[in-house]
DNA sequence: CTAAAATAGTTTGAAATTCAAACTATTTTG
DNA sequence: CAAAATAGTTTGAATTTCAAACTATTTTAG
């Protein structure tokens, strides 16, 4: 297939707009599918949170904190807000006592798992009658939006 | 070139995971951008805002907040603040006197560009080497995404 | 070996954001 | 023209966030 510049320039445009807009839906689609589920007392960004807690990692509250650029303060807010809830654990760590680790209770994990599977029905449906080739692009788009936030970040 | 189903797989793995966490940097990355420059009062949210108001709609309250599907109080208070730093006008309408059209001030547009070349940027190096029908694939995706957005929406 | 410094996480108090409901002003409807 | 509907604002409460002070523990330096 041939383009012409001015074609690309335009899809430019609808990909820029396209993204502009979509991520907010997502995040409001992705709360309320997961309220519609046995989950109903978790918002959005209590779902990042288990995503990053992740289902092996035992994290401390710190590497968290630092990943997500949330204030140590606030982040002790939410974890006491999803262990009362029943979704994660705090556990001491020996080593060090001063550390604690985050963990997922079996609710934690079962949730993680099902934002996740939202997560991949999101991406198979996006890559709908992709192949192996566009599916490669696709990848490698990512990978050079990672690459821009990196560069942007750290000048 | 050809392609396993495993190693397709794969490229969904990957490729979910860089969605769940990209997004969040792209609001903090821009947010930080635009308050190096001189928009220091600028939040990403109100950014997200003046785009949504637009350079030509002349929107009203109502269809803004329809579309950030954020409560009317809640748009009152934003509009009040993006007013008193400058970058937002309201305009009575003359046929419904009811009726709030919203419009950017000068800074507000000079804002409104500087946001978007910001995205038009973050595209162009996403796409970089793409020819203009990895674009086109591109495009498909997330006109994909829209769907599977509706689509779940309405069910 | 111990006192001082550093580190991990929590508590606290204030500021900002959000919402729903009540309210004001205006227009439409019957 | 009175009642109902609509657009936007105000209000008060709930939630979220942050930075700074604080507690508990470990590391470092003399």
């Amino acid at each position: 297939m041939n383009s012409t510049s001015d074609e690309i320039k335009d899809d430019y445009n609808f990909i820029s707009e396209a993204l502009i807009d979509i991520y907010d839906q997502i995040m409001r689609i992705e709360e309320s599918e997961i309220r519609k589920s046995q989950f109903k007392d978790i918002t959005a960004k209590e779902l990042h949170l288990i995503h990053t807690i992740g289902l092996h990692d035992r994290k401390t509250t710190s590497e968290v904190s630092r990943v997500l650029k949330l204030s140590k303060g606030t982040l002790t807010a939410n974890l006491n807000n999803l262990e009362k809830k029943g979704y994660i654990i705090r556990m001491i760590n020996q080593q060090d006592r001063r550390i604690i680790n985050l963990g997922l209770t079996s609710k934690g994990r079962l949730l993680y798992r099902a934002h996740y599977a939202f997560h991949r029905q999101l991406v198979e449906s996006c890559l709908k009658g992709f192949d192996g080739s566009d599916i490669r692009k696709m990848r490698q788009a990512l990978v050079n939006v990672e690459k821009f936030i990196d560069e942007v970040s750290s000048k």
